[in-house]
Order: C-alpha cells, then sequence, then structure tokens
RNA sequence: GCCGAUGUGGCUCAGUGGUAGAGCACUCGAUUCGUAAUCGAGCGGUCGCGGGUUCAAAUCCCGCCAUCGGCUCCA
C-alpha cells in the first residue's frame, strides 16, 4: 500500500530576507511575462500565473509552441519592461465593466475566472505601466518606446490582468539578473486533462543575484545526485527499451546493496515480532473482485490473462494474499496481533509519461506488512510501527521527517463510525509518539485512514516513503474473524504498513542522499586492492582471500594499469576504501591504505585495516 | 495518456541529403610502473523501430517505441 509519489518536495533553503515581499516579487515577474509573451505573440491568451517555491509560471493558449529560442526572446523582453520600472497599479473595477473590457480583448479563460467570482468579492485588476507610463531615459532606451517602423502598430506599454494580487510597486523591484526563464512545459486548463492544454513558461525568481546562482547551484547539485545518472556510472541498474519502461534490472553493484537492505530488513522485523511471508505474484481475479481492487483500483491494474478458462490477475497489491493467508485458519484472540510482513513484488499499470528511473515504476518491490488485531491493540501496534519505522530510517540515515495524517476521502467504503474510530487511533499513536504532524483532509485511502512519513535528505529534499494504513474494509469483504474470550466470532483490525515504501524508490533514495558515495555497511564494493606491478598479485590475492574470511566485500584491480589510473578508476566508483600492494607492503606485510571519506591513512596491518572497518561498519559510518 | 524536446558503437557525444566519426571502455602488443589518466595498434554501429519521399536518408515526411522536462495520476 504504497503511494509512489515520484518527486520530492523542494528542498528549497535559501532563506529571502522577507519572504512576503519574495512572493509578490515572484507574482509580478509571472505578470511581466505574460505581458512580454502577448507583446511579442499577440495572438497568445493569458490564462493564469502563480507564484511558486522558486519562482513563477503563466499558462499561456497559443497555436504554436514556444521553442527556447522565444523563451531568450521573452527573457529580454521581461528584462526591458524591468528596467523601464513601470508602475504597477491597482484598481478596484465594477464586474460588468471589466466583463466588457476582457470580452473586447477576446480572452476568454479570464472571462471563465472573472464569472467564477462570487458576487460578493471585490474585483481587481492591475495594471503595467498604465494609465500614466514611465517613459525611460538615457542611451539604454529599451525596445519597449522606440518609435514604430511606418505600418507596424505602436507599441503598447500597458498592459493589464485581473488578479487578486498583491504585486511590487514598480516593475524595477525586480532584480534583471535574479530572474531567468526555466522551461515550457505542457499544462492543462485548470488542471483539468479533458480540458484545453495550454503552455506553460516556469521562471524562477529571487531578491538578489546572489541567491538565484545559489538556487542554480542547488539545482547542479540534484543532477548531479540524479540517481538514473548514478546508476548508471556506478552500474547499480538499468531500465531496458527491450524491456519495457519502468522495469527494473538489478545489476551485481546494485543487487548487492538490495541483499544488504533485505537482510538489515528482514533481521529488524524479526526482532519486532514479525514473520515473514512468502505469496505468489499472480492470482485467480475473483480476489481482486472481493477486495475491492478491481472496482476501486483497476486503471493501475495490468489487464487480465485467461488461464484455463479462469481470469488471472497479476497483482498490484499483497494484502489480499495475507488476508487469504490469515483466514486460512481459525485465530484466537490469544494470538493476536499477528504481525505479517513479505518483500512483495507488485505490478502496477502506470502511463507511460509518469515513469521516472527508480521513483516511478511499473513493477517493484514493497516492505508491505500487516498486524491484524484487536481493537484495543490498534494505538499500541501503531506505536511500535512508528517505532520502528524510526529505528529503520534512522539506521539508513535518515533522522528529520515530516508527518501527514490523510483522513476520509471523498471515493471511500465503509461506516462513518469505523473512520473515526481508525482516524483516532492513528492520531492517538502520533501523539504517544511526540511526533508533529500536519492533517490532510479527504487524502486517505479509499479503505482507510493514513499516516504518511516524508524524509528529508542530505540537501534538504523532502521524499515520501513510509505509510501507515489502518484498514476495517478489508477485514469485512473477506469475513475475518478471530474468536473473542466469550466464544463470539469477532473482526479484527488490520493495519497495512511500509516503512521503505518500495526498494526500488528507496534504494533511489539511498543514492540520491549520498550522492553514490555509501556508508561502508552499504556499499557494494568495500575495500579495492591496487597492486603496483604484477609482482604483488600474489600477496594481493592472499590479503583478499582473508578479508572475504572475514566477510568483506573486496576485488582487486586486474587492469594492470599503473597505480594512478587505478586510484583514479576506484576514485571515480565511488570505492570507499582502496589499499595499495606494492614491494614495501609485501616485505613488511602490510596495506598502504587510502579512503574517500580520509584520504591516506599510511601503512596498516591487514588487521588493523579489518578493526578500522569493523567499526566503521557497526557505527554505519565511513573509514 | 497529453504538450514539448531527445534517441548515432558498452558509455559520453560530434556529424542537416552524397562512402558513419571522436574520447573513454574493451582486446592485443610494448612498458612493471608508488597515490586521480603510460604509449601504440586493433575490435566494435542495419544511426530507437517500421513505413514513405529521393538517383541517394543518421539527416526530409508519417506512424510507433523509449527517455528527458512538465501536466494529469500516484489507493
Amino acid at each position: 500500500m504504497v503511494s509512489q509519489l515520484s518527486r520530492p518536495s523542494s528542498g528549497d533553503r535559501i532563506a529571502p530576507s522577507d519572504p512576503q515581499r519574495l512572493l509578490r516579487l515572484r507574482h509580478t515577474c509571472a505578470h511581466v511575462m505574460a505581458m512580454a509573451v502577448q507583446r511579442l505573440f499577440p495572438q497568445t491568451r493569458v490564462t493564469i500565473g502563480p507564484w511558486t517555491e522558486t519562482g513563477f509560471y503563466y499558462d499561456f493558449d497559443r497555436a504554436d509552441p514556444f521553442t527556447p529560442d522565444d523563451l531568450s526572446r521573452i527573457e529580454a523582453e521581461m528584462r526591458q519592461i524591468i528596467r523601464a520600472n513601470l508602475p504597477i497599479i491597482r484598481e478596484t473595477v465594477e464586474r460588468d465593466e471589466l466583463r466588457a473590457a476582457i470580452v473586447q480583448l477576446h480572452e476568454p479563460y479570464k472571462l471563465e475566472i472573472l464569472d467564477g467570482i462570487p458576487a460578493a468579492e471585490p474585483i481587481t485588476r492591475y495594471y503595467i505601466g498604465c494609465p500614466d507610463p514611465v517613459l525611460p531615459q538615457g542611451p539604454e532606451s529599451p525596445s519597449l518606446f522606440d518609435i514604430p517602423a511606418p505600418g507596424e502598430p505602436a507599441p503598447v506599454a500597458c498592459w493589464w490582468d485581473l488578479c487578486a494580487g498583491p504585486h511590487l510597486n514598480t516593475t524595477g523591484e525586480i532584480h534583471p539578473d535574479a530572474m531567468v526563464l526555466e522551461s515550457v512545459a505542457g499544462a492543462y486548463w485548470r488542471g483539468d486533462e479533458t480540458k484545453p492544454q495550454l503552455q506553460r513558461i516556469y521562471g524562477t525568481a529571487w531578491e538578489t543575484p546572489e541567491q538565484l546562482q545559489a538556487y542554480l547551484q542547488q539545482k547542479e547539485e540534484a543532477k548531479r545526485r540524479d540517481h538514473r545518472k548514478l546508476g548508471q556510472e556506478l552500474d547499480l541498474f538499468s531500465i531496458q527499451e527491450d524491456a519495457g519502461g519502468g522495469l527494473v534490472f538489478w545489476h551485481p553493484k546494485g543487487a548487492r546493496m538490495r541483499l544488504l537492505i533485505e537482510d538489515y530488513w528482514r533481521s529488524a522485523h524479526l526482532a519486532a515480532g514479525y514473520e515473514l511471508l512468502y505469496t505468489p505474484h499472480i492470482a485467480n481475479l475473483d480476489l481482486w473482485k472481493t477486495s475491492g481492487h478491481f472496482e476501486f483500483y483497476r486503471d493501475n491494474m495490468f489487464d487480465q490473462m485467461e488461464i484455463e478458462a479462469q481470469q488471472y490477475q497479476l497483482r498490484p497489491m499483497n494484502c489480499p494474499f495475507h488476508v487469504l493467508t490469515y483466514q486460512h485458519q481459525l485465530h484466537s484472540y490469544r494470538e493476536l496481533p499477528l504481525r505479517w510482513a513479505e518483500l512483495g513484488t507488485v505490478y502496477r499499470y502506470e502511463r507511460s509519461g509518469v515513469l521516472h528511473g527508480l521513483m516511478r515504476v511499473r513493477g517493484f518491490t514493497q516492505d508491505d506488512a500487516h498486524v491484524f488485531c484487536l481493537p484495543e491493540q490498534v494505538s499500541d501496534e501503531i506505536l511500535a510501527v512508528l517505532d520502528l519505522t524510526e529505528q529503520i530510517l534512522s539506521d539508513f540515515g535518515f533522522a528529520e521527517y515530516e508527518v501527514n495524517l490523510s483522513t476520509r476521502p471523498a471515493k471511500s467504503v465503509g461506516a462513518d463510525a469505523m473512520w473515526e474510530l481508525a482516524t483516532n487511533a492513528l492520531r492517538q499513536a502520533l501523539d504517544r509518539k511526540g511526533w508533529a504532524y500536519v492533517t490532510d483532509e479527504g487524502g486517505g485511502a479509499f479503505y482507510g485512514p493514513k499516516i504518511d512519513i516524508k524524509i528529508r535528505d542530505a540537501i534538504g529534499r523532502l521524499w515520501q516513503c513510509s505509510t501507515i494504513q489502518v484498514d476495517f474494509n478489508l477485514p469485512e469483504r473477506f469475513d475475518l474473524q478471530y474468536v473473542a474470550a466469550d466464544g463470539s466470532r469477532q473482526r479484527p483490525i488490520m493495519i497495512h504498513r511500509a516503512i521503505f515504501g518500495s526498494l526500488e524508490r528507496f534504494f533511489g533514495i539511498l543514492v540520491e542522499n549520498y550522492a553514490g558515495d555509501f556508508p561502508l555497511w552499504l556499499a557494494p564494493v568495500q575495500l579495492r586492492l591496487l597492486p603496483v606491478s604484477d609482482d604483488q598479485r600474489d600477496y594481493a590475492n592472499g590479503v583478499a582471500h582473508t578479508l572475504k574470511q572475514s566477510g568483506f566485500r573486496v576485488e582487486i584491480d586486474a587492469s594492470g594499469d599503473r597505480l594512478g589510473k587505478q586510484i583514479r578508476t576506484a576514485e571515480l566508483a565511488k570505492i570507499p576504501v582502496v589499499a595499495v600492494v606494492g614491494k614495501r607492503e609485501v616485505e613488511q606485510q602490510t596495506l598502504s591504505v587510502r579512503t574517500r571519506q580520509s584520504g591516506d591513512l599510511g601503512a596498516l596491518t591487514v588487521a588493523e585495516m579489518q578493526g578500522r572497518m569493523e567499526e566503521a561498519i557497526a557505527e554505519r559510518g565511513r573509514v
């Protein structure tokens, strides 16, 4: 039960000196851009243009697509408008008057917006450069006010938009070098894919050029850490066109890391009182009809396949299988809670345009678990899940969380009383855990409310991973029972939860968090031996053998390259520790150790080396 | 799925109608080397796939697939 939010929320940590003013600035930038666009491309219709976390955008309706070249022209035009330092004037207008003006301008989207504004609300418009434009002076007279060639229409140094504001007082308050246009993208009118597709131009804007530079550097940093790029460079995984989009191939180094993650996960769960299950990847469609998935989740399920006149379904979820396992025998209240976990691989149909590296795929493995418990155990069990989640995530280096409590959505099943009980149990557990959280009204699953946990990575971005959901729907649909103390049959409550969410996605987050520079316990290769010449091969083989016997992941550079090249190759592969073996080391039975973290450590015996590495592994750190 | 861009050896990329290129990787040879690239040679591509235009297509046109930036979706 994992939502696969594929992009992180903004990790923007560039602090503005005046946040309110920055929003006005960005909003004004959007207007300036719209003005520039309509000056350059008069046939373009305007729609909306808000500020965003890093800048602004404006959606336009125009027959021809904007090209990168158009963006440069628009940006140049915006600078002219900024340099002209045009006043921005707010005006409260009568609805009918404005309506007539909009009709005259042939702006259908603006008309729709105007007509959507409740009668009681005041209506405002914002002018740029009207009604009394300040004409520029001096040699850098902007093109804006150049005298038009004969036959061309006179340029209009005036533009207005129906807008609630707020805005800056003049365009000159925007720093022309703290603003750039970033990209063009398709967007739907009112975010509705049945409505016309518009062209959205994104820009970024800041108070100062320094802030802009900091933002651009952050963007570069995110690009440097991109798990798709690092996955290729470090040979961790691939997604192959020949196989199909969204299907992941784990290469030996990535698979080794996955194995480490899985091993850790299994031990942690066994220690926390879970049992492990393995269940099939396909099953009779009837199961999915009973569970409600066929009704509620069909759009994301792969097509059914017919096997001997029966319809079978590739699984998009694990829960019905755990439910069947529970149902297979009668349970006493004395057995509960039952905590069953599975690294369950699921397949979900995702529209081609949404696939994204490991973050959004069509086949992935959830670290899924279901807790079957008594109503009075729910709160304790949720609290225990929160504890386990914290333990596991912090061992992977994630100590900062943002927590959401999502309540009943419009499209949902179940009685109000059950929703209330479940939502209260989640709330109570969060309070007992002492975690602050934000309530997301209507953000729950169709079958129950949930807690979502986002982790903050090394560069401040938030990623959704863990989810905890209370479900009274499946127990109902499958008629799950336990025998209560009085001998009556009662219905257990089911808690779904995943900590990593999806292994693929979590792995991608790990790659980005560490920028491929993994702590020693996770590094696919922990140490590489670099023989200075062929004479040291036997010694290197002996050392490698010893270290491998002790459980270290070791390899020998077999290239025959010179030492400098071997070191370069190891550095590029981000191998945490290299050990040079030359004539000296063979004679003294040592290793000359060099780590990515601390550089040259000098000569160490094999035993000393092992000690250093064991220490780093134990604290999940680096050498 | 929608809008736009992109797709050339294993990787990164050049090549805009006239005989497919570079660097790295790989193989071979020489060198046996001390902390981020030794030298030389060689191998390797039906230019994403399928159609079309043309005497001639990596290059132009159409369809499809995948990837990238977004939109929509994300139980």
